[in-house]
DNA sequence: CTGAAAGCGCTAACAC
DNA sequence: GTGTTAGCGCTTTCAG
């Protein structure tokens, strides 16, 4: 069996398509009774409307194209979640492409994403990214990027991000007021924007507020990096220790399970989270939560804004707040 | 600007658009010379297919459609992650929809596959769908429809799942392997079926191997009501936990660490688990490994089989692995 | 080897 | 109120 077309319903009711069309669309140049008819038999026959001819015919296609490094994650998947919430109420469809950190596949997926005639575009930078060429056409095409997360240096585009400077000052802040003086500060990949600010961030809060403060910084590129590094230096008893990210907490919990250090008294510990992970620890990890729901939600009326014709170029920091956990 | 089509390069070149096509496709009637102007303009205007006309045409538009109760999920995560892994090897799209666990949304879903005239789905049912018709539907359409993790009742659909009794048993042995007499097993919401083939499968185990055993079977809705349970339980010093996910084994592990037991010391801790959680802890927690990710590698090529004719229904179980960490 | 033409399903002037 | 028509971008016979 063939799906129903407009055609088929009007040869069946010896109606024009157009016809047809106009009364599924409840247009008023349409009679009452003729709509009627019409309707009746669309439902009958299941018909749906091919959104690959409309698409093609308005130009438009509704889709919005988002590109994450991976799906598995529990900040990009809240961010899809918003982003998807909304997207389902402005109605429009959402292509998820995941890059899986590699510029390769990132490059790859924004051409998946013009041969869909996208409407829009959510991208998350892989970690190598420099070049930026491929999102530069996609303007050029008056296809609006919205960059969220791992965002390029450049200015002029438009980016999202969570409060860096902000939750790195808190997470900074929240370790001087418990009179920590020996501190262990692990950061991801020192190439990366976020990692950039949040280093400047909690290094300046620490020498603004204090001058009588060891304060190592670390930078690890992975979870098991991380424990390796913590198995090590947690043997010169530091009484503070910063995690930039869940995947760097993850490794230094292993280690701190492992050494079976007492939280908080042993050892003090903060993150920058989403808060899954900090929650599942006993103590419960205090963390400064950036949310990845809430930044979807920034960064899809920033899409709107760009699609209603806004061509303010515009940098949002969602702001961050300190959920205490027992870890101080 | 505008994007390029095949009728701008024909205009340019002075050559008719189905040359122009043709010479992208490299078929074989087009001369070399042709072909390669073709070729370095269309890379020139940086030529793009528009996916909305291919399909149009060819009525076959190479995305499937993909409906999980949430994306926010390590296991349908990774199930996402093999089933996108593989689309993209095979040239197709995903079109991945969340129903939230909602009947209403996952019909909504459905109706947006068709519209989009999606090539197949791959639908994980609601807890309260019990009507299937939306789905005998799109069958009718000659869409295949494979089921996973949640699975119709009934036999005549494709489904795959992953291996509930031979989960349990697994973990049972495992542990009676390792002579434990007083086991709690912690279950989730005994209606569920996944649950109760869990159960039996465990039980069964237990009772066939050993007489002198202890079980004690829990049936819990929330990590926090795990915590709470193990909290009270755990002083009856039970030997051997097992828990049936990776939300109960959350809550128990926070109980545990409250408590500061030296695991396996004081205590055997095993689930049924995709694997990420077991492996933030030390020592790590063995498990019977239910993974998403080769659940969603089973469910495309049980997919492809039906985009190749097979007309056999099937149900397709995956096999798990005990993966062992240092908990037992 | 290349071109002309039809048509996929739909919309939107423009007629009557 | 309803029909006619052109066209979105592409593929694919069928001619030459």
């Amino acid at each position: 069996m063939t799906s129903t077309t407009l055609k088929k319903i009007a040869e069946v009711l010896g109606l024009s398509i157009s016809t047809i069309s106009r009364a599924l669309k409840n247009h008023p140049d349409i009679s009452d009774k003729t709509k009627q008819k019409i309707v009746e038999l669309a439902n009958a026959l299941e018909y749906e409307p091919n959104v690959n001819a409309i698409h093609l015919r308005n130009k438009s296609n509704n889709v919005f194209g988002i590109i994450v490094p991976s799906i598995s994650n529990y900040f990009y998947d809240s961010f899809i979640a918003a982003v998807e919430e909304e997207s389902r109420k402005n109605n429009y469809s959402l292509m998820i492409l995941q890059s899986g950190d590699k510029t390769d596949a990132e490059i790859q997926n924004i051409k998946l994403c013009r041969q869909n005639r996208i409407t829009g575009l959510f991208s998350c930078l892989s970690t190598d990214t420099k070049n930026y060429e491929a999102y530069s056409k996609l303007k050029e095409l008056n296809i609006p990027v919205i960059f969220f997360d791992k965002v390029p240096e450049e200015g002029n585009f438009n980016k999202v991000t969570v409060g860096d400077t902000l939750a790195a000052t808190l997470a900074a802040k929240a370790i001087l007021s418990k009179n920590k003086k020996n501190i262990l500060a692990f950061f991801g990949n020192e190439n990366l924007s976020i990692t950039k600010k949040r280093v400047a961030a909690f290094k300046q809060t620490c020498n603004e507020n204090s001058e009588e403060i060891k304060l190592k910084i670390l930078h690890v590129s992975s979870s098991l990096e991380a424990e390796n590094m913590a198995d090590k230096l947690l043997l010169k008893k530091p009484d503070a220790i910063f995690c930039m990210s869940d995947e760097i907490l993850t490794g230094v919990m292993k280690s701190v399970l492992k050494k079976r250090l007492n939280i908080p008294y042993d050892l003090s510990i903060i993150a920058i989270s989403n808060g899954y992970i900090p929650k599942l620890y006993y103590p419960e990890i205090t963390y400064v939560e950036t949310s990845g729901y809430k930044l979807g939600k920034l960064a899809f009326s920033s899409m709107l804004a760009c699609l209603n014709g806004s061509t303010f170029i515009q940098e949002i920091a969602a702001d961050s707040i300190l959920v205490e956990g027992g870890s101080m």
